[in-house]
DNA sequence: TACATTGAAAAAAACGTTTAACTAGCCTCT
DNA sequence: AGAGGCTAGTTAAACGTTTTTTTCAATGTA
């Protein structure tokens, strides 16, 4: 790899000089900046990058700590960070914490010690990890926001709020709730969203909180059975939804003849499923976009208030749903 | 972060005599060696890696060219790749090309410039891009093996092989082939394993190559609807079985009562598709850490010759083939 | 006693950049 | 003509490590 030491010499010309050309420096003079130029191009000159980091302090790397790649909703926003990022100049360096605290916490040790210029991150738990306050570089969270973190994420009371209003349209009033964790702000909007709409048409007849990893506890499972009046079921997310249809499949219940299912997030599991999935689109590509122009923001300079930056999302109508 | 000098002011030695301690070098007495680590503690010293980088030439971090992430059979991988580095103390460094040439092309010139220590590499074409000959070194291939390239992956053959066995069992002779592009070793593997099984008592009607990312041709949904005299179609992904089965319930062919529909993968989506699909399982995770391993080998040391590492596969059986 | 050998530590150089401080030459203004 | 200011450069220091070389004292040997 050629070095700035190599163009220098080639060119006849300081070490510093190469550099402030390379840099768009004002002070130096035309010929001279050609030649450089040239010479670059010429040995495919790369800048070297730890060289860079160590003397700027700057990596152009950034981190994006997911909670679990094979969780069908992370991998289109994964690609989008991606591509925008490199886009950008900026490499990604993965973390998967497989759902725990713990991986959590090793992989951001890990950026830091790297010295990412900032991350991306979906946040597993609700607690801060002791590494992310020592690293100390701006931070952007992905589709769960918290207080005092800027965050990029979907419109999840409107989510809730097409539900309520489209399952009204089709006839339905008794609503089976299967909602997500209540710790999560995004699991709560989504509830929230549902079930305030329309207070006075919309009665709640059950509900039962899961994980968004989709697995159904035994209390979840009871009540599907028992299924009491609900001709409506509300799933936090797809995953939810997927289980519970398969699950109601098992003991004989068909979605939608005999009870209809919604689910949130459009992942690509909710187009193959049968029957299809009506549920809440989030534009993924988007918000992957956009967290990394906005942490890109925060990396470059000033210190920008922590808000949210939050987008529309639209109902995807399929067949889980029946008009009653 | 306290660096190396804070270390050597606080214990009274030199930074030399840290870095020593550190890198445990054996020139240096047992009491200082003791101060030294028990600093380094208290202060929670890490190493700076931009710093070390520019120094060994080594970063202690990898890149990871995938295809296309949104491809369920990748995040798997990912995950486990990603996992494994981590434990062994190494960073990963992602790259989406989304299926083209040019962003791999600059996925790898950007790792270059980052200086990764190796990659793991699961190629989109045919070509080597050229950033990969200049980047100088290990890779591993991961799932496309190629001559001259280290490479991880299944036994395709050994697929093709447990399917037709399957077939028979079944009682299938007449065989539809929805293979994947003969331009890829696995694809034609997975073929050939098949073809090549039962050549007497297999009889193949009819065979259309489509794309792994499971597309149907013109020539393929032509092809499926004549469907000729086949009663098991078997195709070279899941990916392509599942569009497939898509494509005949919309011309209202069951599977598997009308026609029988092999997969190869166990990607996410064959467990929720219906009929849930008969495919062949490769171990992703072993594969994806197995990859990790043989790569840092190569890092480590010398020059290992490049040979592939093959996993066996198992059957997994559902509902897409009926026994007849 | 003189001299080589060893062990423990320090000093200094190096990696590839950026940047602050400096310099030489030229122009402009009194 | 000398002071001051630009312009276009150069020199040198710095970033945090590792590594080579050097130093110094203690020990062993003849």
């Amino acid at each position: 790899m050629a070095t700035i030491k190599d163009l220098a010499a080639k060119v006849g010309v300081s070490v510093a000089t190469v550099s402030n050309v390379l840099n768009g420096k004002p002070n130096v003079g035309a010929a001279v900046r050609q030649k450089v130029l040239r010479a670059a191009k010429q040995l495919g000159y790369r800048p070297h990058r730890a060289a860079q980091a160590m003397r700027k302090g700057r990596t152009r790397a950034i981190g994006l700590v997911l909670p679990d790649l094979t969780n069908p909703f992370f991998p289109q926003l994964a690609q989008a960070v991606e591509n925008t990022a490199r886009n950008l100049g900026l490499l990604v360096c993965l973390i998967d914490s497989q759902g725990g605290a713990v991986g959590e916490s090793d992989g951001l040790i890990l950026l830091a010690q790297h010295g990412v210029d900032g991350v991306i991150w979906c946040p597993v738990g609700q607690h801060v990890p002791a590494p992310l306050r020592t690293l100390d570089r701006p931070v952007v969270l992905i589709d769960r926001p918290r207080p005092g973190f800027a965050a990029v994420h979907s419109n999840y009371l409107m989510g809730g709020q097409l539900l309520a209003q489209y399952a009204l349209q089709q006839g339905h009033t008794r609503i089976g709730l299967l909602s997500g964790p209540s710790d999560l702000e995004s699991a709560r909007q989504r509830r929230n969203g549902f079930v305030r709409a329309f207070p006075k048409r919309l009665d709640v007849a059950w509900e039962v909180r899961v994980g968004f990893d989709g697995v159904l506890t035994r209390e979840a499972r009871d009540t599907l059975l028992r299924r009491q009046r609900a001709t409506l079921i509300v799933a936090g997310n797809d995953l939810i939804a997927i289980n519970a249809i398969h699950f109601l499949a098992e003991h004989h219940v068909q979605v939608p003849d005999d009870v209809s299912v919604t689910g949130f997030d459009d992942i690509s599991w909710a187009r193959i499923v049968s029957p299809r999935l009506t549920t809440i689109a989030q534009p993924l590509a988007a918000i992957g976009t956009r967290a990394v122009e906005l942490l890109q923001e925060r990396m470059a300079g000033a210190a920008i208030p922590s808000r949210a930056t939050v987008f529309d999302v639209t109902l995807v109508e399929r067949e889980s749903v029946k008009n009653i």
